[in-house]
DNA sequence: CTTAGCACTCTTTCCTTCTGAGTGCCAATA
DNA sequence: TATTGGCACTCAGAAGGAAAGAGTGCTAAG
């Protein structure tokens, strides 16, 4: 059953208005928008058609209209306008990208911090591996007696690091040894190839360092099966600034306790899907307790092997456009940023000689 | 002016009361405490006198008697109980406390994420520096062509490291002599003592490398420079379970935009006075906004150079004794941890064999 | 110094009423 | 046939007011 462009007229506008307002859209307000030329009571009657196909609902009898899910669901999939963002957004936009950090993780905490403030909603980000790791090169370094760095790079282009302390101390020799049958023996094998038999092969070949083998290999298990970083969740408490949380503070409460845990599990999960970006609008969701609560997820690029994702949590009714349009445009410039990080920074500070005032 | 046997008793009774009920205390509850053997009139006289001192106030005329902000430091200070954890307790906060990860971060996040848990108020944990950092150790590792981790390690243990990527490729020699000139020019330096004289001295004598050697120095004052570590804040939400932001949701998003900047710089100050736990009682907070709220911190210790922090975000009314207690085994308990982790963790799994199982 | 008694204060709760936005339907109109 | 003005009806939320209840402060007596 198709729409009439009146019709699809008429859901685009109660989405857009309700969006902005959170409160239901009477038909009077509809009849009154400059690009609409027929009356209100018309509007009832397309509006009682479209509560028919379950488009639209009606919190009671006298109030106006909201969308339904499946509203929204066709909003965002047919009738959604691409949003452009202003000079003002996205010269805030720009300010924000200036990242201050070199690493890695403190990016991602960063980004997800930028991305919630410019949206006024929570938002996470988090790093996910696009296909099994393997192990491309080790390296121990002694750090004093007894002491050794385990440095293991990744086939994504992580490096790992770890200090193992040992009651006994090892020669040099033995630890360049170690490090060349380890590259020898463990490069390239994903964490399902690492077996008990590896590990004796290894520990007779390690002569005097082979109390480090068992310690290296569970390190290198436990990078590898890492399927992805930490989840960086933040700006929970924005999510109160909407008003369906006002007075509903369990429910917001209890959307975060969901999402703490499952997020982490579940919803990469569904970022194998094609397309950079993915809705979830409420009843969509896969817990019934974000069953209010929709979440817009953005993919961006980090370089070899691994993506990032950028997602926004809100209640079912937030501006997808909108949030569609910043994410996307923080997506276009992280890819670019990672990159250009990855390969080589443009060397800042310091070269100016050393100032002793706190960054 | 000295508190009689009897007004202590009324303080802290009326502290431990409206802890855990929220609500004003009035002479009658008091009375009819088992270990109290006088009239409610009584009480009242005394607590009339207790205002008149500062230590209790009364939200309005007829209602009971709420501890002041004097109050709860005086409670804290001469009058609060210890709190023995109960069997059940210990035992959820032993099963807690088997940490995951071995990485230093994810331990501090997870650490967070427990106490929040075991309180059910807001938590955040950091890692700060004791004593200037300076760099122990320097290593390059070549990882393809073009391709150098740099590796450094702290003088409190940590190990910082970093993927760089050149357009040109090194030598393996001269990766080797840059190595080795950093270690001799730049080890036991403060970030304070380092400045272009030293880049130009190193960089001549880099020969091949020298292009990498703004780019070590600028990441290791990064490193060097950093006086603690992510602070890692989490259950906000769980300040809403709190009845005194019940209807006042704008004052918990007040308390998290303001604890979200300022902590970082300034709570860590107030731990550097003695003691392992401290209590930032309500008006005592510096900003402003955190009037309303207190904070239990207590420190915890972390190998070479370093200390943790775990603190408790709650309302000025808050358990400070359970709280106080709880953060105290925490305390204790991950001060051995990282001990034992920082030296030789016990080599677990792995050793039967690598089951295809995911953890 | 302690206590019973009592008048008084103030919040909280519950009920009722009122208002207004918005609908659904009908009959008239183009 | 599609649109429109009109009108009765519904219902949530605001506003007002009365009653209940908890707790105080004070006084006078033990």
């Amino acid at each position: 059953m198709e729409l009439t462009d009146r019709q699809k007229q008429i859901l685009r506008a109660i989405v857009d208005i309700y969006v902005s307002t959170a409160e239901p859209v009477g038909s009077k307000a509809i009849a009154a928008l400059p690009d609409v030329s027929c009356s209100s009571a018309t509007i009832r009657n397309e509006m009682a058609e479209l509560t028919q196909m379950g488009l639209l609902e009606q919190p009671h009898t006298s109030a106006g209209r909201i969308p339904s899910p499946a509203g929204y669901r066709l909003y965002i999939d047919e009738l959604m306008q691409d949003y452009r963002l202003s000079l003002d957004e996205t010269k805030s936009l720009n300010e924000a990208l200036e990242l201050k950090s070199q690493e890695f993780d403190k990016m991602m905490s960063q980004v997800g911090k930028l991305v919630s403030k410019m949206t006024d909603l929570p938002a996470y980000t988090v790093a996910t591996r696009r296909s099994e790791a393997v192990a491309k090169h080790f390296d121990l370094i002694m750090a004093g007696p007894g002491s050794i760095i385990l440095v293991l790079m990744l086939s994504d282009d992580q490096v790992k690091n770890k200090l193992i302390k040992l009651p006994v101390s090892v020669s040099e020799t033995d630890l360049k040894l170690l490090a060349a049958v380890l590259n020898a023996s463990l490069t390239d094998l994903t964490a399902e190839q690492f077996n008990g038999e590896l590990l004796d092969k290894i520990t007779r070949a390690a002569g005097t360092a082979s109390a480090l083998v068992p310690l290296v290999m569970d390190y290198a298990l436990e990078c590898l099966r890492q399927q992805h970083g930490d989840v960086h969740l933040t700006g929970q408490m924005r999510l109160l600034g909407q008003p369906e949380y006002k007075d509903a503070v369990e429910k917001a409460q209890e959307v975060f306790e969901t999402l703490d845990e499952d997020m982490i599990s579940n919803l990469p999960a569904v970022l194998t899907k094609d397309g950079p970006v993915q809705f979830l609008v409420g009843p969509e969701n896969v817990a019934k307790e974000l069953k209010g609560t929709s979440v817009v997820m953005m993919r961006f690029d980090i370089g070899e092997g691994m993506q990032g994702t950028i997602g926004v949590v809100g209640p079912t009714r937030m501006d997808y456009a909108k949030i569609t349009a910043k994410l996307g445009y923080f997506a276009e410039n992280l890819g670019r940023m990672f990159q250009k990080t990855n390969s080589t920074p443009i060397p800042p500070a310091l070269a100016e000689g050393n100032d002793t005032t706190k960054e």
